[in-house]
DNA sequence: CTGAAAGCGCTTACAG
DNA sequence: CTGAAAGCGCTTACAG
C-alpha cells in the first residue's frame, strides 16, 4: 500500500508549536505546564492531527503498562464464550484497556503460539480459559509481571488465579433433578476429558447417581464429543441401543443442541427428557422449552477480568480461586416423566 | 505487581552467545548467518528464555507492520457479529496476525474512540461494520496506509473497501414469501433506522409489496427496535391492535428471538406467520421451526478479511463492494397460512 | 517550569 | 559475512 503521508511525530508537533519535545510530551500526559504553551501544543496538535504513538510510548514508559491484554478463549463464535469474552471487554474498556481475543480449539499448541503471540506485543495480562495441555510456560512471563488469571478452568502446573463455575454442583443438579422425575436410566454427553469442566461434569452426574442409589451403566456414558456431528451420533447410537436411556444430559451447549436436534428429527422430543449444561438462545421456545443449569458466563469474564486489574493494580497477595454458582432452569424437557 | 525478573533482551542474548546485537538480530529474523554463529544464538535464546519484543520491532522497521488488525462491530456477543469475528480471526491467524476486536454498542463516539485506541496501538488495518455515524475521521489514517474494509454496512462519507450482504434482496424474498402463503398484513420489525442494514430490509420489505400490489399499512411497520425488550412490545402492541398482522417479518436475529418469545407467551406460534432476517442456533426445533433468511456472518468476516490483506500486500486499486447473497432456508413459521 | 540529552528494544544502512 | 552506529517515537531523569 502506498504511504500518501506519515503520521505527523510528536517532533513536528513541537516544531509547528516552537516548543520542545518535553513540553508537548508533557501536555499530551496531562502533566501541568504554562497555560500559553499548553495552548500552542493543543493547537499544533489539532492542526497536524496528531495522534499519539502508543506502542512507543509503552516502550519507554518505567512501567511498561502497554493498556492492552489477551485473552485465550476455546472459540470466540461459542456464545458462552462470546459473553465472557463481552464482559471482560466491557470491563477493559472502562479503563481504557483493549481486548486481544484467540480462540485455541482446545489445541495446546495453538494456545501456546497465540499466548506467545500476546506476550511478544507486551500484553499487560492475559485471561486464559485453558486447554488441558501444559500451561507452565507462562511461569516465566508471569515471573516478568504479566498478570494472569484462568477462567472456566484451572490451569495445568502453574499457581495463579482461578474463576470457575460450580461445574460439578451444577451437574449434581441436573442429573439429581432426572432421578426425581423418575429416570434411572440417564445418559451423560460430554466433551473431551482432557477438559477441566468435562471432569467435574462427570463427576457431579457419578455423585448424584451414587447418592440416589442409581447404579452407574457405563454404555450411558460418552464423552469426546467435540463437533456437533459427534453428539448427534452419540444421541443416535444410544437410542438405538437394546436399553436406551430415558432422559440425557448434555453437558456443553453444543452438545445440547446436537441432541436437541436429533430428539426431533427422531419425534422423541416429549419421551425423551433433557437437561443440558449452559443456557441457550431460545431453550423456551423450543418443543418442549429446555430445561437447564445455567452458568453465568458474563460473570465469569467479568470476574476474571477484575482479578487481572486487581493484580495489575499492585495487588500481589495469595492466588484467588472463586467459585460461581448454576442456576436450574425448568422449563420442560427437563421434567418429561420415564 | 512486583516484577521479579525482567524479560531478557536482544542484548543479553548478544551478550551471551558472544555475537553482535546485529547478528542475533539477524538470526531472529531468519536472515542467514555461519552456522556457528546461529548456532550459539540460538542456544543463549533458548538458555535465557528469550522472545522478541515485537512492538520495538515494529517501531524500527521500515514497513512498521504490527501484524495486529482491529475489528470494530456492534457486539462481540451477537452470534452474527462472534461467527463473523471468528472468520476474520482466522484468516489473521493463517498470517500470524492477532485480531483486537472492540464493541461499539451502535454508539459513534465509542466507535471513534476505539478506532483511535486501535490506532494508537499502530494496528495495520482496520475492519469496520460501520456505525449510522460519520467515518470520515478515518480518511487520515487510510491516507497514512493504514488498511480498511467496511463490512455489513458501507461508510458515510468515505470510500473504501466494503463487504455487505444482499439485505434488500433477503428481505425481498422473505417478504413475497409471507405474500405467497395468503399474508396480506405483513409487520416489519426493525431495528434503527440509522443502521444501513435496516433501511436497506425496509426497502426490500416495501419493494415485495408493491411489486405483490399490497398496500403499506404504516401502521405495520416498527422501527428502532434496540433491546430485546422493545421487540417484545413492538410485537405485542401490533397483535393486540384492531387490525393486527397476520405475519411478521422481523428483520434482525435479536428481534426475531423476542419476537417468537411473545408469540409463544400468547400461544399464536401456530397461527401467525414468522419470517426472520438471520439465522439462529436451535431454529430448527423451535415450535414451530423458523424459517428465516440466513445471511452468511462467516463469509462476510472472511471476505473483509481477505480484501485487507490484500490491501496490506500492495493492491491500491480502486475501492471494491462486494455483496453476498442470502438464502431463504424453509423450516415452518413462515409458511403458516394467512 | 522548560529544554537538551539519554535511552526503551529493536532494525538497518554503512564500514570493515 | 559481521559489527558499530544511528535512529524509530516516545518518556524521563537531569540541568538550567
Amino acid at each position: 500500500m502506498r504511504r500518501a503521508a506519515r503520521r505527523p511525530t510528536m517532533r513536528e508537533v513541537a516544531a509547528v508549536a516552537g516548543v520542545s519535545l518535553s513540553t508537548v510530551s508533557r501536555v499530551v500526559n496531562g502533566v501541568e505546564v504554562q497555560p500559553e504553551l499548553a495552548r500552542r501544543v493543543h493547537d499544533a496538535v489539532e492542526l497536524l492531527g496528531y495522534r499519539r504513538d502508543l506502542t512507543a510510548s509503552t516502550l519507554r514508559r518505567a512501567d511498561r503498562v502497554s493498556a492492552t491484554i489477551g485473552l485465550l478463549i476455546e472459540d470466540v463464535a461459542n456464545p458462552f464464550f462470546s459473553a465472557l469474552q463481552r464482559s471482560v471487554e466491557d470491563v477493559a474498556v472502562s479503563r481504557s484497556v483493549l481486548t486481544v481475543a484467540g480462540s485455541s480449539d482446545e489445541d495446546p499448541a495453538r494456545e501456546r503460539q497465540l499466548a506467545e503471540e500476546l506476550l511478544a506485543r507486551g500484553v499487560d495480562g492475559l485471561i486464559v480459559a485453558p486447554t488441558g495441555g501444559d500451561q507452565s510456560y507462562l511461569a516465566r512471563d508471569r515471573q516478568a509481571g504479566v498478570a494472569l488469571v484462568f477462567v472456566d478452568r484451572p490451569p495445568n502446573f502453574l499457581d495463579a488465579d482461578i474463576v470457575v463455575s460450580d461445574n460439578a454442583g451444577g451437574a449434581y443438579a441436573a442429573t439429581a433433578h432426572l432421578i426425581e422425575h423418575g429416570h434411572r436410566r440417564i445418559a451423560f454427553l460430554g466433551d473431551r476429558p482432557e477438559i477441566h469442566t468435562a471432569v467435574e461434569r462427570l463427576r457431579g452426574y457419578r455423585e448424584a447417581l451414587a447418592d440416589h442409589a442409581v447404579a452407574e451403566d457405563p454404555g450411558l456414558v460418552r464423552q469426546g464429543l467435540i463437533a456437533p456431528d459427534q453428539a448427534r451420533s452419540a444421541v443416535l447410537d444410544l437410542l438405538r441401543a437394546r436399553n436406551p436411556p430415558t432422559a440425557l444430559f448434555t453437558s456443553q451447549n453444543l452438545i445440547t443442541m446436537g441432541a436437541v436436534g436429533v430428539l426431533h428429527e427422531l419425534g422423541l422430543q416429549q419421551r425423551i427428557a433433557l437437561v443440558g449444561f449452559d443456557d441457550i438462545a431460545l431453550a423456551d421456545v423450543v418443543d418442549p422449552p429446555l430445561t437447564v443449569v445455567a452458568q453465568d458466563a458474563a460473570g465469569l469474564g467479568r470476574a476474571a477480568a477484575e482479578m487481572l486489574f486487581a493484580r495489575l493494580d499492585g495487588d500481589d497477595g495469595p492466588s484467588r480461586r472463586l467459585e460461581l454458582a448454576t442456576t436450574l432452569i425448568e422449563r420442560g424437557s427437563g421434567e418429561v416423566p420415564a
